[in-house]
DNA sequence: TTGTAAGCGTTATCAA
DNA sequence: TTGATAACGCTTACAA
């Protein structure tokens, strides 16, 4: 492997020379500029990213800390986070299964030198001691976090918005017996869209009742098993919201297997728009979450706090959770004059022709 | 930020001790380290990654290099990647984007003296020159290549052995006339999908016929479209075999529009089985991919060619795609001695409930 | 415009 | 068992 000496023992010049004439500084003359270059090619000199950060300081790259997530939902994110990146070309140090505050910080700690910047991922609550001191080594950014840090920026998602947005539908078609499908107590996410539900019911005058509020795990499972206990009580609701489309999914096929139809018979609203969410029958309603620009927003707040220089910028960013009207609520007419906005692409242009779809067989 | 130099001052030996004594040498006597261990706890020290791998000459982490895909297929091969590096403490670089030679070629450059070892994905057969350099530089595995280089590990879908017996599937359940629907010519996996077709047939005694192989591009739309052309033909074949889901995914709902029934009227299979294929109506007969193993054994080969000083090792893995029996051929029980699967788990269970399922919103 | 030399923060090789 | 000190490969004052 050839090193600046090499090139510069090749153009007869000094290593310093090398160096300037390859990173384009002004302070080179013409000539000794082509000699150099010359000399580094012939030789196919790569230069030695270790040495070069650990000389400047800088790496020209982030670091990511990450759940053990998977599916759609994550890989947009990866894929949002990778491309505001590579815009500003940064490369993406990737770290996953990072569940609580020590991995958490030993992963960090292991990226000490190796990168400019870090983007942690739904960092649980107990982990906000260990942001603090991470923190003091390079600038933080907060994917979806469950708690605030001042001196950190922060991305997350309009989960109490989205919520409210989605029973004010369920509301706004006539329903007043709506139930949820809550995610798991303890669930940020989860509570915060528990609290858009009552929050909108109680706006339409219509009381939450404990009897209307299932708890879940945010797994199909969950969904499928709740049906169950929502037929054991009598009286079905006339609407759910399920609090992630994971457990709308689950929701769906059992009722399917009942014969209880939807919406006629009940209405259901998801969340997060899932891929699935539009091959269900009916496709689901629900609110969509745009995970791929969560991802490339954190980068963004990522890259400015990295060029701004002083006390650390700590924005916090909102991602609204629009509503996606499908057909899983009926009625639809009347959603008209609301935030939401109506699916209708046709089936045959559902699926946006990638530029890289036509270059390998995965979807 | 603390260095080694801090350290060995606060416990007052050199740090060449400090060095030792962090790294667990067995040099060491108890009472130093001890001394060391505090002193770097008390000064919170984080060792500087860069400089270490300079003097080392290692990095403990691997390289991955990514076409634009997106999608849960990708987001499974990294997660695939990821584990698996993981498990060996090392860490992933990743970058994406990379469609052509010059981009694979400059991103590979631009990681040396950060990465150990290097995978890149579904290079196109126009960087078999780059790739022949990158792996002068350091160790390379091919995810899924449409070429073979000498000197380099590689792990590869089986798209010939998984078309064969999606053919032959249909084949047994008695079909003749089997039209398919291939991806875009040019394309790698495309063709070796239509080989494994062809083939089958052939085996069973039925000579492919150009007028029953339809050209598409992997898109749902071209799936779509492409079921107007065999209507016009005339004659409905009684099998389609689709050399992807997303276009299975189309032609299935273009084919309902028209109150074409599957399997009665057309049975169809699928390749990839994307999360939709069992969603559809009829849940899709298709060849399972794994594509977290795909990422995995990726990772194993290059940690292991990492290992191993001497010749580069050049294993070409295969991972096998085996079919998944589900609806949409109908006549399930004929299908039996095959080497298929019946995916006959019931809806409840679809989702193996995560790990962290319960930690987050997302599915 | 170019060269010399001092870092950057480690690890590794010697002696002691 | 420890300590000097020389790498590792690069950038960047400071001199020339």
């Amino acid at each position: 492997m050839a090193t600046i000496r090499d090139v510069a023992r090749a153009a007869e010049v000094s290593i310093a020379t090398v160096s300037r004439a390859l990173n384009g500084s002004a302070r080179v003359s013409e000539a000794t500029r082509q000699r150099v270059g010359a000399a580094a090619d012939a030789l196919d000199y790569w230069p030695n990213g270790a040495a070069r950060s650990l000389s400047t300081r800088r790496t020209h790259t982030l670091g990511v800390l990450l759940p053990d997530l998977h599916g759609e939902f994550f890989s947009e994110v990866i894929r949002g986070l990778d491309h505001a990146a590579r815009e500003q070309s940064f490369q993406t140090l990737i770290s996953s299964s990072h569940a609580d505050t020590d991995t958490v910080l030993s992963a960090a700690r292991s990226m000490q030198g190796r990168i400019d910047g870090l983007v942690i991922m739904s960092p649980d609550a107990g982990s906000a001691h260990g942001i603090d001191r991470i923190k003091q080594t390079f600038p933080v950014v907060l994917l979806n976090p469950r708690f605030d840090v001042t001196g950190c920026s922060a991305v997350s998602i309009a989960n109490f918005d989205g919520a409210y947005s989605a029973t004010g539908h369920l509301l706004a078609l006539g329903h007043r017996h709506i139930a949820t499908l809550a995610g798991p107590a303890g669930n940020a996410d989860a509570a915060e869209r528990l609290r858009g539900y009552r929050d909108a019911l109680r706006n339409a005058e219509v009381e939450p009742s404990s009897a209307l509020e299932f708890r879940g795990d945010f797994t199909e499972a969950s969904g499928y098993e709740i049906v169950e206990e929502i037929v054991r009580q009598g009286s079905l609701p006339s609407a759910v919201f399920a609090a992630n489309d994971s457990m709308a999914v689950g929701l769906v096929s059992a009722l399917a297997l009942r014969r209880i139809q939807i919406p006629r018979d009940l209405a259901v609203v998801g969340f997060d728009d899932i891929a699935i969410a539009r091959y269900l029958s009916p496709p689901l309603t629900t609110v969509h979450v745009d995970a791929y620009e969560l991802g490339a927003r954190a980068v963004r707040l990522l890259i400015s706090s990295l060029r701004s220089d002083g006390p650390p910028e700590s924005k916090h960013e909102v991602l609204p959770a629009p509503l996606v009207v499908r057909d899983s609520c009926g009625s639809r007419l009347i959603a008209r004059g609301s935030a939401s906005r109506r699916d209708s692409r046709p089936v045959r242009k559902r699926t946006r022709p990638h530029p890289n779809q036509a270059g390998g067989p995965q979807p």
